[in-house]
DNA sequence: TTATCATATGAATAACTGTTCATATATTAT
DNA sequence: ATAATATATGAACAGTTATTCATATGATAA
């Protein structure tokens, strides 16, 4: 019987078994931290943080927000695609053209605490 | 003379000039938001989450957070420069032990705005 | 000194990601 | 109908990244 299983993959013993204990449990669900993980990969690129902030402003259509970043309709259009599976916007039709908008109220405070951390 | 620079990569026509000028002038600089993706990729991994939600009990030795993560040393050392290099943890040397520790306070709060989203 | 332990690090590899290009779809204009 | 416009999307490519492996460093123990 292993009862150590915990230790298997780590070339090293525990040196502070109670500090791992009490840091296990307060670990969050592993799915939660996947997820988390997930959408701070989301924000982890310049191009949708900019969509993002274009946002901020108001709804966008994607040409708008191409020309306001200098960049291709393509690249836009995929962006916003990951935007959009990640439920932080979402769009409404009108005629041929897609406007995209903000769908979390959350977003602008994650940026503004993040920004504190990078302008200290 | 070419007034229309900020369309050239763009393969489609402004349709909202005066949205795309305000959201131009709301824009943060450049630099900012290159720094504040860079801040998000690092938040974009599970195991740096793992790491870093680990640091909000106490601070750990490289070890414990391996054994914690079921993990190589190796693989954590590697991610912990990763984190000391955006300075989001601190370090002090205790012996052969390396004691790792969070160097901001931005980090809860920001993981409990993107929980906020996740958990929606 | 020699051995052992905790940590760091360079190289290699596999997996992932963002943009481009070509093209498709859908709506409006002629 | 046909053309033009706005957007979406699949494939390909280049660049990036996380882990592993082997090994190095530095400190303590024997």
């Amino acid at each position: 019987m292993d009862h150590k299983g915990e230790v298997e993959r780590c070339n090293c013993n525990i040196i502070h078994e109670d500090i791992v204990r009490e840091a296990k449990q307060n670990m969050p669900a592993e799915e939660n931290l996947f997820e988390l993980a997930e959408l701070f990969k989301v924000f982890g690129d310049t191009t949708r943080v900019k969509i993002l902030y274009a946002l901020f402003s108001s709804e966008m259509c994607v040409c708008d927000i191409a020309a306001l970043l200098g960049m291709t309709q393509s690249a836009i259009s995929h962006q916003l695609r990951i935007l959009k599976q990640s439920r932080l916007v979402k769009y409404r039709k009108d005629g041929k053209i897609v406007y995209y908008a903000l769908n979390d109220d959350h977003i602008k405070q994650i940026f503004d605490q993040g920004l504190s951390h990078v302008n200290e």
